[in-house]
DNA sequence: CTGAAAGCGCTAACAG
DNA sequence: CTGTTAGCGCTTTCAG
């Protein structure tokens, strides 16, 4: 017979002799100043006393506020977002908020599927790293009033508040690194046309190229299908096959650039000495490659922390301007960049 | 005014012109059964088309079940985890459950706030990562009938189920394979002594060598503080200090033999040709390092998976007996280890 | 098979 | 400052 039940409000005043009502605005810190200090300091004594543990499923009834929010990832299995979550939970955390997560694998039907599992469950917003270029399903959202924010990647047209790398700077300072080596024939793999840091970052690329008099043929953009390994390397035999010549890449992202590698070694390409590549994200092991990959680093964690801090503040203050926010990137140099053997 | 408030189970059955109770008893699957066929058709057709979905903290209330599991790890960016979140979640979500994950950074108070934090949310059960082998907390929560599962790791003495891996089967084949290729001086970094796995793996390797009549110096065996790439780096030079005629490194898992990549770079060792290194876990991306570690691997997806079907199996039934399962590894021989320079 | 009534635990007016 | 009252949306007896 043991599993006392677990004491509910009731119970907390009965043992305190007040009201239940008196008892919640005790608790609750925001109500707090309405009770007597030292009935509030009586029943908050008991509640201790009693282990007491409000219901937030009671309260979100009440309030309806549920107290979660969504965060709705590709997959959690690729290391670019398990710092993002951590961020993102380190500030929920505190604030009294959890995060529920759902994995979309990039199938617009799960996604669907996963965010209606998220509205059900009366999620107060949502932190969405799946957007696409053209999003009918987030401008639905955001027409429904659903608090949100990007994170990484952002939606063309719609006012959504967002958080992303600065895609175009860091692609300069990449080409800018490659040029300063000696590279004249770069190539990129771009990654797909449907999400926006695909194509900002093949538009970066393609002024970079041009602006500082490298060869521009278009033959040396191939997009990726997808932001994968698998993807990468299929990209980086057709380019192979075109302009054998190329000496650096420019990889979409660090998946992308790990697909090069397999290339490299199936291929027999000594990198960085007949190559160079770069990659993007700086995912965590990178160092430990062979050879350590050069790419471009994101504060992971601070993008989800500060994801997170836009989302409180959007549901707290519905009607706020979106606030959108480039994400500064720094460029780390390791082994797979190098000057092309001339 | 758009936002048309979400529709209840109210407007379900006022629209389909029935009582609430018999919407109510419609749309349950479960007790579908008590409802004429046809009326339930066509509650259930009404509520799809008003775009009815359910409150489950409503439902909650009164049910008091939450639909929401606990996961307790030590931190999401461990790369072990991530695949095993994802298997768990994988279980979870058709059966209408959800996961809300903590991280405890291997803190025992931040822990214990942390799963109170998460029974105060109602989970109705917890997949356990960060077990201790002397774990009061764990013994605490599972008198007190909380369904628990224990992944990876398992505390002494209690009767709680788990999931872990076969680890003395999976050192005796680390040993073996070192030994085939001719070790005779094998060195064994092994987890804190707090871990169960650490033990396990540090009383299979005494073991090992003992049965093949290779080395048993202790001196030969050293304790990392934690299961991380710092602390194996720094058993690894104490090892070297007191034993520099080690040929081959059995670590405790994969990040302990990172740390080990990590000496071998500042002291110049050649890895494999002067030293070989076996890992544990088969994390992610393992097979990019330079040299590509050789491992113990894991199912981890299906770790996760099948402690996800634990737990909800006992949550279903709370008194079943505890069933612990001991996971088949498998040895991936990648380019860290060779046969020593004799 | 279906309706009526009650209540899960909490909070939010509204009185006092 | 505190008690009363009502009700969030749903399930579950209990009658009919």
């Amino acid at each position: 017979m043991p599993a006392v039940q677990t004491p509910t409000l009731r119970d907390v005043a009965d043992a305190a002799g007040v009201h239940p009502a008196t008892a919640s605005r005790a608790l609750n810190p925001a109500t707090r100043g309405l009770v007597n200090a030292e009935t509030a300091r009586r029943v908050m004594k008991v509640a201790e006393g009693l282990g007491y543990r409000p219901n937030p499923m009671a309260r979100g009834l009440k309030t309806a506020k549920s107290g979660t929010v969504g965060l709705v990832i590709p997959d959690l299995t690729n290391p670019l977002f398990p710092p993002i979550v951590r961020g993102i939970e380190d500030v929920l955390e505190p604030a009294g908020y959890s995060g529920l997560i759902v994995n979309t694998d990039n199938d617009p039907q799960r996604e669907h599927a996963q965010i209606e599992l998220l509205r059900s469950r009366q999620v107060e917003g949502l932190i969405v790293a799946t957007a696409l270029l053209d999003h009918p399903l987030m401008a639905k959202l955001q027409r429904e009033g659903v608090p949100m924010v990007m994170v990484n990647r952002r939606p063309d047209g719609v006012d959504i508040p967002s958080i992303t790398p600065d895609d175009a700077a860091g692609i300069e300072m990449a080409v800018d690194h490659l040029a300063d080596l000696g590279h004249r024939r770069i190539g990129h793999l771009s990654g797909p046309a449907t999400t926006s840091t695909g194509v900002a970052r093949r538009r970066a690329f393609r002024n970079a190229v041009r602006d500082r008099d490298l060869d521009v043929d278009p033959a040396l953009v191939v997009t990726c299908e997808h932001w994968t390994e698998e993807a990468g390397a299929i990209a980086l035999r057709h380019l192979l096959d075109v302009r054998p010549d190329v000496t650096a890449i420019v990889a979409g992202n660090d998946l992308i650039a790990l697909g090069c590698y397999d290339v490299f070694a199936e291929r027999g390409i000594d990198c960085p000495r007949e190559m160079s590549v770069v990659g993007f994200n700086d995912m965590p092991f990178l160092d430990k490659l062979a050879p350590p990959l050069t790419t471009l680093a994101i504060p992971h964690q601070q993008i989800g922390a500060e994801a997170a801090r836009m989302l409180l503040d959007a549901i707290a203050e519905p009607d706020r301007a979106a606030r959108s926010v480039l994400l500064p990137l720094s460029l780390v140099v390791r082994g797979s960049t190098a000057p092309p053997v001339t």
